[in-house]
DNA sequence: TCCAAACGAAACGGTGCCGTTTCGTTAGTG
DNA sequence: CACTAACGAAACGGCACCGTTTCGTTTGGA
């Protein structure tokens, strides 16, 4: 077999445009109301063009899912404790400002709470290594004696991205550097040793 | 001025039933796919009737979003930081998990990042009094000595409400009774006076 | 240079929603 | 019981998008 499909010769540089495309009409007007012809529009493409590649709306997005995913850098070790953990929110937060991110991201959540492809896509590229990659992190500290070995990982995981998801979405302020060093604080305190 | 408007006398049924439609609705398809025509339909009215009340898809989900406000019971003086704390996390619980509240909370939170006007309405009637009861609630703590006087108010507040709504939207899954004693053990911890 | 396939443009019939209007019916007030 | 306004049903023209098809043009590999 020389090529997987019955050799398709789509133009990635087609494809990439329509991804962006696709992104930037995510942002303006979200999940529900994003249309085919408007991304087509948009991406100087024809429909043709669009449904030679993706064969619904959610086919489309799914893909172009994977450009906002979270940069997945593998954790350093890190000189301490506050520093890993002041690390993991300044990404955390990084990635969230992002304006396609900042606008995607809560949309497509909230359709992924009534579609459940949808939902599963989201957690399978977004939640899950986000997740593992900090829960790592975690265990490694622990594991160099900087955190305590009986802390409940899940949720100082879900402290280390909940009040910055939390700002965004719900009161769509900025999360600024004296909130990530209070947060930084807590977190410390809590696994902490001793 | 025996009336407000011209004496309108629309019947209070007819519009309960077509909030009630609304919010259903909402909940099943999301703010962007929401239409007049189904509003109408399952609440077995005209559209005529719909316009009669709202001008707008926007003007008749702002004033549905009341019904799904969270209940601003007055927080009673409680007997100890830790049940004050947990039972202020359990009445946020409680509220999120209302099937409704739970689909439709996060689809017009991502509109208000898009819709300024929706934004600014959901932090009126949801995001400031509940924000407010909490806050002051912890004030109270503090002056009855329970607290700490120099605690981050504002950051505690989003510990209280923030894991929950991401745990709920982000990660689709339940919050139980062991999340939410974890949940009550940090905040207690930051809040305790020494 | 040649050639096949991917491309953009445009049009297809079909559907659903928009916001408004008409009209006969229903229900609550006085 | 009579009156009046809100009501449900239905239709209006208009518009945007659906998913597909046709067709002439462009493009990149052999």
């Amino acid at each position: 077999m020389s090529t997987d499909p019955p050799t398709r010769r789509l133009r990635p540089r087609v494809t990439d445009a329509l991804v962006a495309s696709a992104l930037e009409e995510l942002a303006e007007i979200g999940y529900g109301q994003l249309s085919m012809e408007a991304v087509a529009r948009r991406g100087r493409a024809s429909k043709a063009t669009l449904y030679r590649r993706w064969g619904s709306k959610r086919d489309m997005v799914l893909e172009a899912l994977a450009t906002i995913s979270p940069p997945a850098e593998p954790t350093l070790p890190a000189a301490s404790l506050e520093s890993l953990v002041r690390d993991v929110l300044d990404r955390a937060a990084e990635w969230l400002r992002d304006p396609l991110v900042r606008r995607i991201l809560p949309d497509l959540l909230a359709e992924g709470l009534r579609d459940e492809a949808m939902g599963r896509a989201l957690t399978a590229s977004i939640g899950n290594p986000r997740r593992a990659a900090v829960a790592k992190a975690i265990e490694a500290a622990i594991a160099a004696g900087q955190a305590r070995p009986d802390a409940d990982v899940e949720l100082v995981v879900d402290l280390m991205a909940a009040p910055i998801f939390w700002r965004v979405t719900g009161l769509r302020s900025d999360v600024d550097a004296a909130y990530l060093a209070a947060l930084t604080q807590v977190i410390c305190t809590l696994l902490a040793p001793e």
